[in-house]
DNA sequence: TCCATATTTCTAGAATTATCAAAATATATG
DNA sequence: CATATATTTTGATAATTCTAGAAATATGGA
């Protein structure tokens, strides 16, 4: 992952209205969420919203699916994969005194 | 790990410089690096770089050691395993689609 | 077609963050 | 003490990001 994908990403979850969000779309699973269903689980106006999940869209942290006059949004899995092996790998240089338990030597 | 102190980790890392110091820090080990060679190390004025390294240290990122007039910066390893932690175990819920291989389960 | 729903885009202003020269602080050395 | 070194703080400006109402777009249903 080049630096400047990891700075969007990082930049994108840096917001506490997208961290609500990523956080409700963790839970929410592969099916996702409507955006006006996320907007009244996080208490914020659709056009603010709407501004907050093109960053995390553009993080590639999330997708979107349209489905009739509906957006589903959903947590992209591969992305988020990226990201923590970016910061795992990349930024703590695999260094178990950094990451603890969680990286697998190879 | 608070979701605000989270913020803050996020948003320390979101930013070219201070990603850059971080990673140089990771490389640099325990023992860390003089502020004077940070900033040749990623070619930045002594005061700009004096404000990113306060950002990191809020963040709990990194730490600071006063050496005579001299003050050595090092990777704070207790602070990167806290912000490991809430990533992959309050963020993506430890689910291993997310977190791939890294998260040992319980 | 007309109306309601779901969402985005536009826009302007508010708030925050980043930059860096200059001045200040602290320490070492001759 | 005087000077050089290492770094931070100040302060002013520039740049970016956030907010949310209003208007626009797109779809579905009566």
């Amino acid at each position: 992952m080049e630096i400047n994908t990891a700075i969007g990403v990082f930049s994108a979850l840096s917001q506490e209205t997208r961290l609500d969000v990523f956080q409700a779309l963790v839970k929410a699973g592969p099916d996702g969420m409507m955006a006006g269903a996320l907007a009244k689980s996080v208490d914020c106006p659709a056009s603010t919203l709407s501004f907050h999940l093109k960053e995390l869209l553009q993080a590639q942290l999330i997708r979107a699916d349209k489905q009739g006059r509906a957006i589903y949004y959903a947590v992209d899995y591969g992305g988020v994969r990226e990201m923590i092996d970016f910061l795992l790998i990349s930024c703590c240089d695999g260094d178990p005194r950094l990451t603890g338990p969680y990286v697998i030597k190879g």
